[in-house]
DNA sequence: TTACTTATTGTAAAAAAAACAATAATTAGT
DNA sequence: ACTAATTATTGTTTTTTTTACAATAAGTAA
């Protein structure tokens, strides 16, 4: 047994790990990005950076994806953290994950200085990544499921408007099974979807209307009705 | 903007805040301690600590709940990650917070280095708390019950032989509603509860028998049978 | 033996979920 | 304008689950 002194417990750091899900083509899908800097240099990663002295941590996380895609003002949903001791080659180092859900037609993928090249990779479909991320991803896509089934996220990212097909398969992806679409229609007449006078275009078939979801009214039925979304 | 040289990340700590909750005469309750030292003196808090060097969160968890109750070998579950930079009046502290589940008549309370005393407080009636500790343990009293409902924890805090009351009752704590009785047996029929040969003392009327939970058999089921734990 | 209280089982009604069938609507392309 | 193709949309029945409530059995203390 060693005496510790005070500044041995100032000797680690902080860094937040951003998760970004997006959608599109029937898959969800993680932004990754390819590491240009030591250590795990050219490995596929999630993108993340060490927090500043005084910055809050769930605006390090909104920085990151600032940086990454230029969007701004997006939710940030805490996920796990990991310190393990020896995650991080360097030195210790505790991430905190959050994760973020965006339109991936928002916007493009802008280069940063910490990255090369950045891709949307379905969840199905994970490389190996660089420290722990592998075990950070699919820890947070866990989560990400439990609130797709208890919080009206995905509209988060789906498109502005979407059609009540797109919204299905979204979860029959996350939770891998066929829905049935006449009893998925019926679950979700409670939510406060509003129809557009738009349709699908480009299709050799009946155009599916387009939707969009209505968070006023979701919000109020939350306070006043006690509402409670569940799927 | 500034420069920040690397050397500033360093300059900040971790600690870890363990929520150790337990259960006795139909109340969930938190262990509370009297804080002994600079900042918030006499104050009550959550026992945490800072996080030594090399050492895993958990086990930092661990120690915590082993220095104050001299228990050993709970499971620790991760509850959020508060780090917002004035939190601690001293410096930047992040602390990542656990909960543990203990049995209250399984040990005395200790004192401790850093606790004047400490006491079991039911969660309905927590007073004012240091730090942000207020916020810490009611964002994981909703992360326990979140637990109640999907994993049989419950059965951490009840006694080892319990009857089916209690069993019930804690639920109804927790969810703050009465539930039918004979429904609710009906519920657990099938998970695996073992009745004992014993049964309640010193009432005069017809008394319960006592249970315990077979955990081998939970999670054979689990893996076998594709078994989900739900109330 | 009795009074009391809770344990335990049972049954019926109501609600929710799942399965399946049928029809309506719209477009692109002969 | 007609047809083929495909999906949208509504409807009905069956099954399962949940809820509500009633009735009986059992054990203790007095």
């Amino acid at each position: 047994m060693y005496k510790i002194e005070i500044n041995d417990f100032f000797t680690s750091a902080f860094s937040v790990d951003c998760v970004i899900f997006g959608y599109s083509d029937g898959e969800i899908k993680a932004l990754l990005i390819q590491r240009g800097m030591e250590p795990y240099t050219h490995f596929w990663a999630i993108p993340g950076d060490l927090v500043y002295p005084s910055e809050d941590l769930p605006d390090a996380a909104q920085r990151i994806l600032h940086e990454l895609t230029g969007l701004e003002n997006v939710e940030m949903h805490q996920s796990r953290t990991f310190g393990s001791p020896n995650r991080h080659p360097q030195g210790r180092v505790i991430t905190i994950s959050y994760f973020a859900l965006i339109r991936i037609s928002d916007f493009e993928i802008k280069a940063s200085s910490w990255a090369e090249k950045a891709m949307w990779v379905s969840l199905n479909d994970i490389p190996e990544l660089a420290f722990d991320h592998n075990q950070i991803l699919s820890s947070t896509y866990g989560l990400l499921k439990q609130k797709l089934s208890n919080e009206p996220i995905c509209f988060e990212m789906l498109e502005q408007r979407f059609t009540l097909n797109e919204f299905q398969q979204l979860y029959e992806y996350a939770f891998d099974q066929t829905l049935d679409k006449a009893n998925f229609r019926k679950k979700i007449k409670t939510l406060p979807l509003v129809p557009s006078n738009e349709s699908q275009k480009n299709v050799r078939h009946r155009p599916a209307k387009l939707f969009s979801f209505d968070y006023e009214k979701y919000s109020s039925a939350v306070k006043e009705d006690n509402f409670q979304f569940k799927l």
